[in-house]
DNA sequence: TAGCCCGGCGTTTTT
DNA sequence: CGCCGGGCTA
């Protein structure tokens, strides 16, 4: 077994794979086969004996999860099937729902996502008199998910706040400590409490990490940069007794760190174990030599990093381009120019194409453009499926069967379809239930006593009646049955159906969809129940479903794309403002994270990397204007950008780029949503008499002008106010009366001025 | 109660 | 520019 192992690793891959007892830490760049060593690893692990029910692998996304279970199987047919390979979430949830009774937590416990947790906030605030403006709802989320990453309660919080004399802290610990009062009544877990629940029930009840212990002797963490506070914890916790720890990742690609990531964990990690065992991997399997050097030379720019060479046996070139627009429209049009001419001309399918933008704003744009070239594509991420509205709706619906104290859910479907149920019976009934501190559900037979009119109140108890039906089925109907049901019975598709419009015709579809989803789900879950059900589905995400987008050019997020590979990769809108993104330029550590943000977008591309940007882009309605990132100079075109400089100033017509004339404007639009997935058919249209080549896409852009800008103020400009004093101009928007600046002052605070009225002088 | 209008706001979001 | 949420009116 060790030789056939052997054959398909390098050097450094089978140090890694055959290092099985002790502290391992592989520090894998990337493309340098980690999910390889992983897997081969566990075979090995096998192969000598080891009973798989005492391995486990975790990772961050069910993709990677599925992936390398898959790739674990193919090594070791029959025992790898009983390796527990999952994610962080996952595997904390399961711990939960066993072991509930033991650490006296509900083992019917629902998982509150993103949005469930701002409703929560929503009431909190309004419970305790807070103003909305002042306390942003998603920042109070972030922050009191930050304070669980680090596995801090509200009390930590209130002394920590109380020390430092801060008023914000002081009032945010005291909404979180309200909103785990509300989650707890309701016997609902967010995701940071998946972590932190399962690291407190192991340092409480020592029997059990005894247990998990005794159980996992060999544990293996993938994406180690990514892992926060918590669940470093539950890692060590975990690996307390045989230290047989694997932990692999790339500090180079740790872009979470707003997320509560802290990169210090992989970096420390020789220090919880002084015995650690450490590998680089450095070959790389994927990219041309251009495209490493390049990343490389990007990453290079970061000083705390831990050096690494990335190089590769590949003897191809490949290439890294700078593509100059004039912009965003003509970004996207030179785009679809540059995967059109290769896969006319049998170079590449479109599933070989990515393109990669910083934020999810850009991705509407190059949606048009698509449709309009009537090029297939798919935008992961934008509108997960399980967000939209309608199947939010059906699935508060299952939510409130399963557990009818759900206050989110129940508040969300009360008067869905409508019932007559409006604001202000629902808001007296609230005020009821949380004076008895009991549940909406709850406080329903109470709805006359709570002041409700006479019609709400039959309108809510025959509300109460239909959930009550819906409740009973539990035992006896498969999910896929109920949930059949609660379509048709609480009126929803019939709604539906009356509305009879192009959106509740696809909505109608969703639903469909949605059924099938849970029939499937019923056919490959061990666990077929409601419960289970629920588990399952928050926590899954959309990129878990990428294998679908065969044939179609993929477009998301930089941060979606990590893990991923592709022949051809287009990087969007490298302008300095936008990737790096705001204010990130003048912060170090915020930089040094969009910096290796573009390193991981650059080291998804195989042969060919588009650096693109945009020397002019609407953003929220206005024109701005823009300079190339600092990353195209990083990666070594400073001279070309200078030159594109130089064929700026001489151009004049502008936007008559290859083929953008060819296209029409029929193109199939039809089965358009706005919605994650959008798919449509490839328009042919054979009519391409000119296939021009990449060089002249890329240089044809730049035949544009720009319009002298007279305004002293300029990016960068160092100015002074009579009352911020003393500072730098970070934005600027608008022009002559209307120009409006951004400007960061010495004191770490930014304002948004009128250049007219705020009298800066030009220091 | 429900529907319309207006004003504010807009970085990334593995689970 | 578009979306969402709050507040006002029929």
């Amino acid at each position: 077994m060790k030789d056939l192992l052997t054959k398909n690793l390098n050097p450094s891959q089978a140090e890694a794979v055959f290092f099985t007892k002790g502290p391992l830490i592989i520090f894998a760049g990337a493309g340098t086969g980690k999910t390889r060593v992983i897997t081969h690893r566990i075979a090995y692990l096998l192969s000598l004996g080891v009973t798989p029910w005492s391995i486990l692998a975790v990772t961050f996304t069910n993709k990677a999860a599925t992936e390398m279970k898959q790739r674990v199987n193919d090594l070791a047919p029959q025992a790898g099937a009983n390796v527990w390979v999952s994610t962080f979430h996952s595997f904390c949830a399961y711990f939960l729902r066993v072991e509930a009774k033991k650490i006296e937590l509900n083992p019917d416990f629902l998982i509150y996502d993103f949005a469930d947790q701002k409703n929560v906030i929503k009431d909190c605030l309004r419970e305790l008199n807070i103003d909305e403006k002042k306390f942003k709802i998603s920042t109070i989320v972030n922050k009191i998910s930050r304070a669980k990453d680090d596995l801090k309660s509200s009390s930590d919080m209130a002394v920590a706040a109380d020390i430092d004399d801060d008023f914000v802290g002081t009032t945010t610990a005291t909404i979180y400590q309200l909103y785990q009062k509300k989650l707890d009544r309701v016997g609902a877990l967010d995701f940071g409490d998946l972590i932190m629940r399962t690291v407190i029930a192991l340092q409480q009840y020592p029997a059990l990490l005894e247990h998990y212990q005794e159980k996992y002797k060999y544990i293996m963490v993938d994406e180690y940069q990514d892992t926060n506070h918590a669940q470093y914890m539950f890692v060590k916790l975990l690996a307390g007794k045989y230290h047989n720890v694997c932990v692999v990742g790339d500090d180079d690609q740790s872009i979470y760190s707003w997320r509560g990531a802290d990169v210090t964990n992989i970096l420390n990690f020789e220090k919880d174990y002084p015995d650690a065992k450490s590998v680089k991997l450095e070959q790389n399997y994927r990219s041309t030599p251009k495209i490493l050097t390049a990343a490389g030379q990007v990453v290079k720019h970061n000083s705390e990093r831990i050096d690494k060479q990335l190089w590769t046996q590949n003897s191809d070139d490949g290439s890294v381009s700078v593509v100059t627009a004039v912009n965003e429209n003509d970004e996207a049009a030179k785009v679809i120019d540059l995967i059109l001419l290769k896969t006319l001309r049998n170079q590449y399918n479109l599933s070989d194409f990515a393109v990669f933008y910083r934020t999810n704003a850009q991705s509407r744009t190059f949606e048009e453009a698509f449709i309009k070239a009537g090029m297939p594509f798919v935008i992961i991420g934008t509108l997960r499926f399980y967000d939209r509205a309608e199947i939010k709706d059906i699935m508060a619906y299952l939510k409130l069967i399963h557990n009818p104290n759900d206050n989110v859910s129940f508040k969300r479907i009360i008067n869905i379809p409508k019932r007559g149920i409006g604001k202000t019976s629902l808001e007296s009934l609230e005020k009821f239930a949380i004076l008895k501190d009991i549940s909406i559900w709850q406080a329903i037979p109470f709805a006359l006593e709570a002041g409700l009119t006479k019609n709400a109140v039959v309108a809510l108890n025959s509300f109460r009646q239909l959930v009550k039906a819906f409740t009973d089925l539990k035992n006896n109907a498969s999910v896929k049955e109920i949930a059949k049901k609660v379509i048709t019975y609480s009126g929803y598709s019939k709604d539906l159906e009356n509305e009879n419009t192009p959106e509740s015709k696809s909505k109608i579809e969703n639903i469909r969809e949605l059924v099938s989803a849970i029939d499937n789900f019923e056919h490959r879950s061990t666990d077929k129940t409601l419960a289970g059900y629920l588990t399952q589905v928050s926590l899954i995400s959309d990129i878990d479903s990428l294998d679908e987008s065969k044939g179609k050019v993929t477009l998301m997020t930089l941060h979606l794309a990590k893990g991923l590979e592709f022949n051809n990769v287009f990087l969007c809108g490298l302008e300095e403002g936008l990737f790096p993104i705001g204010k990130s330029a003048f912060d170090s550590e915020d930089l040094a994270e969009e910096r290796r943000l573009m390193y991981v977008g650059m080291t998804r591309a195989r042969k060919h990397l588009y650096l693109c940007w945009a020397t002019e882009r609407t953003v929220y309605g206005e024109t701005k204007w823009n300079i190339p990132s600092r990353f195209i100079e990083e990666a070594g075109f400073k001279d070309e950008l200078a030159e594109k400089k130089q064929v700026f100033q001489k151009s004049q017509n502008f936007g008559q780029g290859f083929n953008r004339t060819r296209w029409n404007d029929t193109g199939n639009s039809g089965g358009y949503k706005k919605y994650a997935k959008v798919e449509v058919k490839y328009r042919n249209d054979n009519s391409y008499d000119y296939i021009p080549s990449d060089d002249e896409i890329i240089k044809d852009a730049p035949l544009y002008t720009p319009t002298e800008d007279a305004s002293p103020y300029k990016i960068g400009t160092l100015v002074s106010h009579p009352v911020f004093g003393k500072g730098k101009i970070i934005e600027k928007n608008g022009a002559g009366n209307d120009l409006k600046l951004v400007v960061l002052f010495e004191t770490g605070q930014w304002k948004k001025l009128l250049a007219r009225i705020a009298n800066l002088t030009i220091d």
